[in-house]
DNA sequence: TAAAAATGATCCTCATATAGGTCATTAAAG
DNA sequence: CTTTAATGACCTATATGAGGATCATTTTTA
């Protein structure tokens, strides 16, 4: 890259993304089961912003299914409207992932068992 | 970093934004599992990075659940290597979707339809 | 109905996540 | 073993996501 002094600095790259047809699927039905969640509730966007930390604009998006959003903001909306991806009883992705385990042995230690160690941090 | 001139007007808030545990045990889950069936599959972080239009190192931080990634690249990444979060075929997240869909009727209309629900219980 | 609240959309600025590089370490070939 | 590839960890510049206005609609409720 070079860097001439005078003579247009930057040319923006502008790095535009592609997204697969399935990803872009898998956030809008995420993001419309977080808005039909909300509603059920009867939650206001302003207050599950509010509560999740994040601003009513960046819920908007997430709600319209928007690819470029901190998958940390979805997912503690997702946890706040009560919408779970992973459950403790076995539910939606928690069965994919037994299993992937029993077949590979392998998972972050984090999520591992559960055993000793009481570690409840939050 | 030191800001001089006249008592520095803008010192970075720094937001640090926090996280439930839920979300991340839940992106913790989901790194794993990336990365698991990237080995199973016997490819290359370069190769998974490449396919998905993304860099090694973003690569690394998603499975290793880091929750500041856009949603776009994990889910990028997560179909290259074939974990499915949605399937056509009624896996996981689907049924969440059916049971709300159901009692809500309000859908992105991307993801509507697939004709009826056949929802056989994995 | 009128008033108030919630929403959707847009713009601007700032904070920061990402690309891309380096380097040390580990695993795989040869 | 030696060589090569893959990985993990770190750093910096910059492209861009997020916060925080504002305003026009739409929806609620009084």
């Amino acid at each position: 890259m070079v860097y001439i002094r005078n003579e247009c600095k930057v040319m923006p790259k502008s790095i535009t993304r592609t997204y697969s047809r399935y990803s872009r699927d898998a956030s809008s039905l995420l993001g419309g089961l977080i808005r039909a969640a909300r509603k059920e509730r009867k939650l206001t966007a302003q207050e599950v912003a509010d509560r999740a930390g994040i601003s009513r604009g960046l819920l908007q998006r997430i709600e319209k299914g928007d690819l470029k959003c901190e998958i940390g903001a979805v997912f503690e909306v997702a946890t706040i409207v009560g919408v779970k991806l992973f459950d403790a009883d076995e539910t939606t992705l928690t069965r994919h992932i037994r299993q992937t385990e029993d077949k590979l042995g392998l998972l972050p230690k984090s999520v591992r068992k559960k055993s000793k160690a009481v570690r409840d941090e939050f």
